[in-house]
DNA sequence: TTTCCTCATGATATAATATAACATTACATT
DNA sequence: AATGTAATGTTATATTATATCATGAGGAAA
């Protein structure tokens, strides 16, 4: 594989980003919250917390579970990574600091999980992800917030 | 509570349909398959799988743990349940028999899930979910199917 | 400089969710 | 009755996630 890919040099941007993007705001972008950051920005397909503990393990790190779940609370709340919920796994954020609703495309043959670049409202959500050529067979849409009868209290 | 209640005949009616539709479909609605319907035709939230275990074991039948995964296994497949990726939970469908992408409305004071009515665009989506009185604080958009990659090979 | 505070990490245990694997039963068809 | 299929029983274990309390590291204030 060629060093200076597309694909590397946009990992290499994205992880330069998020150093400047903690830096600026001084968050603690720790060793290990950083390790975490570098092993899922390295993949296609989203990682489970207790494959990333592996991986963790094998560069020299504790790899006690509450480590994985640490590292990756502060990615997510930062917006870093991304939570796939229909695979309790999770990716890096290939749009970071855009305060999107992203939608992710996973692709059951190759396992591959990307981010359809977020859309204007009146285009069609259909229209966006074919765009992409990706073929949609099934879509998850779970919109978390307050119902009428609760926020009327 | 009335017992007449427009939620209690609602409730009443799915019970109905789902036993017609699994005569006419020759599926076999079984006691247990039964009661994990009805006890999640009763709750407006989600249940997790081992709450139905506790409510099944209370209703005197054997709780091991793939018995009530089975039963949502057979619910889930014939669209009579959902799965509520967010919370590993799961609720019954109030739309059976429509082949839909449902968008479930989550409540995070009360708990409560609910589906929205399909849509076609996501300036529609927004509109529906508004409709609704609810108030969308995040979304979780998932597709599932092949990415272009795969579907050339 | 030391005290204090806060945030991060270490470490142990356990909770919560889900499935594998194999045995047995029920029931329809032959 | 023999057979095939789907459902259930049963045990064990895999996978995902969190609670809890102890320790450490680094900056701010006295």
């Amino acid at each position: 594989m060629i060093s200076t890919s597309w694909a590397s040099l946009k990992r290499k941007l994205l992880m330069e980003y998020i150093e400047k993007y903690c830096k600026d705001k001084n968050l603690k972008l720790t060793p290990v919250r950083r390790k975490v950051f570098e092993l899922l920005n390295d993949e296609k397909s989203g990682l489970g917390a207790y494959r990333i503990l592996d991986l963790l393990r094998e560069s020299g790190f504790n790899s006690q579970p509450p480590v994985a779940y640490r590292a990756l609370d502060f990615l997510v709340e930062h917006g870093f990574v991304h939570k796939i919920e229909s695979q309790n796994s999770f990716v890096a954020c290939r749009e970071p600091g855009a305060h999107h609703s992203p939608i992710f495309m996973i692709c059951k043959k190759c396992d591959s999980v990307s981010e359809a670049p977020s859309f204007a409202s009146t285009s069609e959500l259909s229209e966006a992800l074919s765009a992409t050529g990706f073929q949609v067979e099934q879509t998850i849409i779970e919109a978390e917030g307050v119902c009428s009868t609760c926020a009327d209290k």
